[in-house]
DNA sequence: GTCTATACGTGGATAGAC
DNA sequence: GTCTATCCACGTATAGAC
């Protein structure tokens, strides 16, 4: 197993239980690795494991999200690509989002900067498209963070009721509400 | 300290570090209690805790939103003053909400089920108010759905920006957006 | 690199005195 | 009811052989 897939399976244990939940013991079962390969790979331990899961996230969005909205196609055309890579990534919010879940854990705290710093970037660029689509600065930001909010919101709920309408019906509308 | 008032430490305990977060040792410290005396009051261990504090917060929503949602003021002023309610609550989107946290813990598991029902009762009532508003029937769900989605998606934002200012935004606007 | 074995603290939980 | 003392499993982390 490549340190790319293990990463992959950190990712999906801590967004699934969350830093104390997600314990070593599980991580070794999953990857098929001894506890003590583990600490090969991260000698810093867990929190070296979040960060590692973390560093995945930033390079998928900046991948997956960031890239497209920077793109040259119309506003509409980029904000839609990207509501299409969300629902794919949160599997129809069925899966929950690990800045989420560390940003509601008091006991992560020392991941709070970056994930602030993620989320302080993703709305910036958000922010851009809706300018360049003719809408006023001020009110381009309060949109894009509007969009991610749905987006949390849509994944708390669709948890919560165990029902991936929510969160399918916030993806489908959002890029349209955006640009309104 | 009343029993009463150790619900109320366990709340906030929980709120904040999730299931596997806060710990025996820790809601020792807070409560000033022994282990063993913990153990006097829930004799289930943490799970019973975690119940007990479920149990309170499902009291709080009916004593401080449905009530008000049922009275017989004007819509408007039901969904303004649950908005209120809310904002306090949650400390302004500085306090998690102890639904979130174990909804998006796959570990907390046992509690999904009751969770999604207090999540579903509070959307039915909301959706009455819309209803009794003029709104169709269809629609009042799908906007009851919008605003406790909105709701967490706010606490979310707000906690991970470290900016109390979007979920304040919300709390100003959604009472009436949901009426339009 | 991966393993077995192990150290050592802390987790939740209990016994039993007061 | 509250305490001290204790139990045992599991937590993270390390040592050292292969």
């Amino acid at each position: 197993m490549s340190k790319e897939a293990i990463v992959l399976v950190l990712v999906n244990l801590f967004r699934r239980y969350g830093y104390e939940g997600a314990s070593l013991a599980q991580i070794s079962k999953v990857t098929g690795l001894g506890k003590a390969s583990l600490y090969h790979y991260f000698p810093g331990g867990k929190e070296e494991m979040v960060r590692a899961a973390l560093d995945y996230i930033d390079n998928w969005v900046e991948t997956n999200i960031l890239k497209i909205l920077r793109s040259n196609a119309s506003p509409l055309e980029r904000l839609q690509a990207m509501c299409q890579q969300v629902e794919v990534f949160y599997d129809r919010g069925q899966t929950p989002c690990l800045w989420a879940i560390l940003t509601l854990e008091e006991s992560s705290d020392r991941f709070h900067t970056r994930i602030k710093q993620a989320l302080t970037v993703w709305i910036e660029v958000l922010a851009d498209v809706l300018k360049e689509a003719g809408i006023e600065a001020e009110l381009a930001t309060i949109r894009a963070q509007e969009a991610i909010l749905r987006i949390q919101g849509a994944l708390i709920l669709t948890r919560g009721l165990n029902d991936t309408t929510p969160f399918e019906r916030t993806m489908k509308s959002l890029a349209e509400e955006l640009l309104s």
